[in-house]
RNA sequence: GGGCGGCUAGCUCAGUUGGUUAGAGCGCCUGCCUUACAAGCAGGAUGUCGGGGGUUCGAGUCCCUCGCUGCCCACCA
């Protein structure tokens, strides 16, 4: 028997083997050119690895996402699904050429000095060298995907998905290309959307300039906040109803430090209550100054460059910086006594998402999709309840942002990514799109094109990986078995960089595409998901976000090292209740890992018992037992089957609704609380071999034996997505590796079999074990020795002697009795414990602790008095008993009745025990 | 400027549609090496559910309000 395991789990010692087997044996992959009957004859399970970044390494975020995801897949696998989850890494374009620009400055060298072809070689090299690396730790931590379909974003297949993408959004007239206002890095050197420009509030000013009128004297005094960007002013603005300014529509201004004369235009967006109720205008630099200069037919003047240094339009500050230029500007200002004040001033400030360098409205020349058509379908999608979000609140995040869309500008002057499949001719200036590399101009047939520098947002290829992944554009078995996908699992924080994407793109890809029926594809079925899982964010034990700057980032793998895989998998699933952050503590963990420890030695006591009963040759094969306790079979077999069914009804259902915490929780008390602390202990009293003084040849003991191995079997099962590792090496022990399939990630989940509820059973066990712990507690205030057996008086109602009696055994063993005398009342003086039901008293030469017996009385006389208060001004309302639930009303009268009963004996008590005096 | 969440035992957190006595882990106290497990066993203590008001027969749970505290979104210079 292979069943000599060590006294202690030690996960190091088993985690690297099984992770290597199931990749090895391809357990979770499925067929390709998968039969598409047979898909439609199993319930598919199908959900996309949201790609890791090839920045660096896993963290703990990833870890719980992961965790989630295999639970999942897993749990439907073991149902009988058609399970498929599909990994893979992102090339994360801006992201990643970061870190390499970073690396290259490490060796005092730019990406410039390297040029295209040889950056985008050493990024390459990067990616094989971190995505290895994360595909590594996934296997690791035992994710149970489908190995042989692994995608990376910038892939064959994904690039051609890329490819046709934007070829037929820009053969629909979708994407546009022109000159706008965008957000740009001027260190990244690159555009970015405006989900990448992040907000931070900043103490700054605000700083009036007066403009002097053309003819007349006096000024217009304007607010602003840029003053440097004054230079490519192209007019001022002022509301049309402001009285104020009334006199002035129409009129010239001469602009301060360039002597260009400007007009005064008004425009209803302006604010009369802010600063002066008289704006600035200028385009090439603000959003808002852009759209007004649309509006008003106004010409736009760029003075600053991509490197956000003033250009040659900014005529004596050419060159500077634009805080230098502020500076400046400011300076000669209030030399010509043009600055009338300056105010504090909080407004938020644009960011780089990356990089952290304030973003610079320019106006530039990208590539955008009209995005509206696109966000209309996804926003039905979400209404028609096509698309189902969990915790349900970020639908209305979703819709929100969904209904106040701009354009997407997804050219990125970047060098890392996908380039955008456009050619530029030299001869006639025009654009060829195309999904193969064109030999000549498609305008002019000039063979002197040239491929767009600029390369796609990262996100336009992730967003299509719910197709692309899938085969899309061909038209695949897997996209006929598997799209749409089943569910996303992912964080709050790419929900619009991503999800959003991912539905617009899917939605409008994918209606009207064939199904495999050979029928179009509605919206319903052109979702890229039917439901988004939306998980926690990781935080550290102190609540506090976990960031390289703070130091506080926990790497998965060190965790995962010092306390096992399936401890830490298990803690993030026994934290991940929906819609709450989870702060990772590890006093958590090493209390899961002693979980382990426990269900590793639950198995040891297993096997020891297998190994006597085989000694003792009582069975041949005790697989072939049958598994469901007879009518007549004890208490605990009856109570633990009953357990069983009734967890794995709660967990299948937790699951169901990604109520993580609550499965792993029900699972770990039903194990330990349940399953070893109390039937485990009773069983010890069917198995004990060595007293037996006959052959122990029996039924019962086979009986005893099938219900243990059975419900142990079925707890490995019900494990298993949670704690695959212990799982699967104590299955193949169990059946001396001879296991009926090749993992016990391949059998079924157990189900809750309504039949083999026995609530009867569970009644008894549960007034058994109240029994039991009332002589437990008296035994120790008695202060009786732990070894020694003691006889009790009990009193109970004639209707449950017989039950006692039967179960008198388990009574006598768990809590240490001698004997049990059944009386019709208890004696005066003694330690009674009361409760519904019976009256107890352990027999014992010393008396007790009437101090503190007393103390204990009064506290819960209190409670009850307090209780049965309660309950009879509820019961005595007669709204209560009107509009309560019957169920509802008919327990509180059993518990006032059983409190009637309870109250008088605690009284009784404390009088015979003089407490009041 | 809009929107969302949190506040429950010493600590970290559960508590689904309002329903009988508000739970868990860790920590704490007491006693045990009981031959599966000391990473264990047995027993125990601990809460005016952030404050106030309301709806209801009944509120940790629903509504209003206040306080503290996070987060997201946003083109008022």
């Amino acid at each position: 028997m292979p069943r000599d395991l060590p006294k202690a789990y030690d996960p190091a010692a088993i985690e690297d083997r099984w992770a290597a087997y199931w990749v090895e044996e391809g357990l979770f992959d499925q067929p390709h050119a998968a039969d598409t009957t047979s898909a439609r004859a199993h319930p598919v399970f199908s959900v996309l690895l949201p790609p890791p970044n090839v920045t660096g390494r896993l963290h703990m975020g990833h870890m719980l996402e992961h965790t989630e995801i295999d639970i999942l897949t897993r749990w439907h696998r073991m149902c009988g699904n058609l399970a498929l989850w599909i990994p893979g890494t992102d090339h994360a374009g801006i992201a990643t050429q970061l870190m390499v620009e970073r690396q290259l400055a490490e060796e005092h060298k730019t990406r410039q000095q390297l040029g295209r072809e040889a950056f985008v070689e050493r990024v390459w090299q990067w990616k094989q060298h971190y995505g290895a690396a994360i595909l590594d730790q996934m296997r690791r931590l035992g994710t149970s995907v489908d190995w042989s379909r692994e995608y990376f974003t910038m892939d064959g297949p994904r690039s051609a998905a890329v490819r046709e993408a934007f070829v037929r959004l820009y053969e629909q007239g979708l994407i546009y290309r022109g000159a706008y206002i965008v957000n740009w890095c001027p260190r990244c050197q690159t555009a970015i959307s405006d989900l990448e420009v992040i907000h931070e509030e900043q103490q700054g000013k605000l700083w009036e300039i007066r403009y002097p009128i053309v003819g007349e004297n006096g000024f217009v005094t304007v607010a602003t906040t840029r003053p440097e960007t004054m230079l490519g002013d192209v007019a001022v603005a002022v509301h049309p109803d402001d009285e104020r300014y009334a006199h002035l529509h129409g009129k010239m201004l001469r602009l301060p430090l360039t002597g260009r004369e400007i007009p005064v235009v008004t425009d209803s967006w302006v604010s009369r209550e802010f600063g002066t109720g008289a704006v600035k205008v200028t385009p090439a630099h603000d959003p808002n100054d852009f759209a007004m200069g649309q509006r008003q037919g106004l010409p736009s003047i760029s003075v600053m460059g991509e490197t956000a240094h003033m250009n040659a339009a900014a005529g004596a500050y050419a060159g500077l910086d634009r805080y230098k230029a502020r500076q400046r500007v400011l300076a000669d200002l209030e030399a010509q006594n043009l600055l009338a004040g300056v105010r504090d001033h909080v407004h938020a400030i644009g960011k780089c998402d990356r990089c952290k360098t304030v973003v610079e409205p320019l106006l530039s020349t990208q590539w955008f999709i009209r995005i509206q058509p696109l966000a209309d379908h996804a926003i039905a999608a979400v209404e028609q309840g096509y698309i189902r979000f969990t915790p349900e609140q970020y639908s209305k995040t979703y819709f929100e942002w969904m209904r106040n869309i701009h354009d997407w500008c997804i050219s990125r002057q970047l060098w890392w990514g996908h380039r955008i499949p456009a050619w530029h001719c030299a001869a006639c200036g025009k654009i060829t799109v195309a999904r193969t590399t064109p030999e000549v101009c498609s305008h002019c047939g000039s063979n002197r094109i040239e491929q767009e520098k600029d390369v796609l947002d990262t996100w336009f290829s992730s967003g299509l990986l719910p197709c692309s992944s899938l085969g899309w554009p061909e038209h695949t078995p897997d996209l006929d078995a598997f799209y749409p996908t089943r569910l996303l699992v992912t964080g709050f924080d790419i929900l619009f960089f991503w999800v959003a994407r991912m539905i617009m793109l899917g939605c409008h890809f994918m209606l009207d595409e064939p199904m495999a029926d050979g029928s179009k594809r509605t919206l319903q079925d052109a979702v890229p998901f039917r439901e988004v899982y939306i998980h926690a964010l990781v935080r550290d034990a102190d609540r506090q976000k976990m960031s390289k700057t703070k130091g506080n980032v926990i790497d998965p793998i060190q965790v995962v090292e010092r306390f096992g895989t399936d401890a830490v998998r298990f803690t993030l699933a026994a934290m991940a209740a929906p819609g709450t952050d989870i702060a990772f503590n590890e006093d958590r963990t090493d209390g899961y890992r002693a979980f382990a420890n426990k269900i590793w030695n639950a198995a040891r006591f297993i096997f020891m018992q297998m190994e006597r009963a085989a000694d003792a040759g009582i069975v041949s094969d005790l697989h072939q037992l049958g598994a469901e306790p007879e009518n007549d079979a004890p208490l605990e077999a009856r109570w633990i089957v009953s357990r069983l069914n009734r967890t794995a009804g709660e967990i299948n259902q937790a699951l169901g609704e990604y109520r993580f915490h609550e499965a792993a929780n029900t699972l770990y008390s039903f194990f330990w609380g349940d399953f070893c602390d109390w039937y485990l202990e009773v069983v010890k009293l069917r198995l004990d071999f060595t007293a037996a003084p006959t052959p122990v040849r029996s039924a019962p003991v086979r009986s005893a034996l099938a219900t243990l191995l059975s419900v142990f079997e079925s707890a490995l099962r019900l494990l298993s997505p949670f704690m695959p590792f212990i799982s699967e090496e104590i299955w193949h022990a169990l059946y001396e590796n001879h296991p009926p399939a090749r993992s016990i990630a391949l059998t079924r989940y157990p189900q809750a079999r309504e039949d083999l509820v026995d609530s009867a059973a569970e009644q008894q066990m549960e007034r058994t074990q109240g029994l039991i712990v009332a002589v437990r507690d008296m035994r120790r205030q008695l202060g009786v020795e732990e070894k020694a057996t003691v006889p009790i008086l009990l009193r109970v109602a004639p209707a449950e002697r017989r039950d006692i009696e039967q179960n008198s055994d388990i009574i006598s063993r768990l809590a240490k009795v001698s004997s049990i005398e059944f009386v019709d009342s208890m004696p005066e003086g003694a330690g009674v414990r009361s409760a519904p039901g019976f009256d107890v008293a352990v027999v014992y030469e010393r008396t007790i602790d009437v101090a503190a017996e007393c103390e204990r009385l009064k506290k819960e006389l209190a409670r009850f008095e307090k209780e049965i208060s309660n309950a009879d001004r509820q019961l005595s309302n007669e709204g209560f008993l009107a509009k309560a639930p019957a169920n509802v009303v008919e327990g509180l009268r059993r518990r006032a009745a059983e409190l009637t009963v309870l109250i008088p004996k605690n009284r009784a008590a404390l009088d015979s025990l003089n407490c009041n005096q």
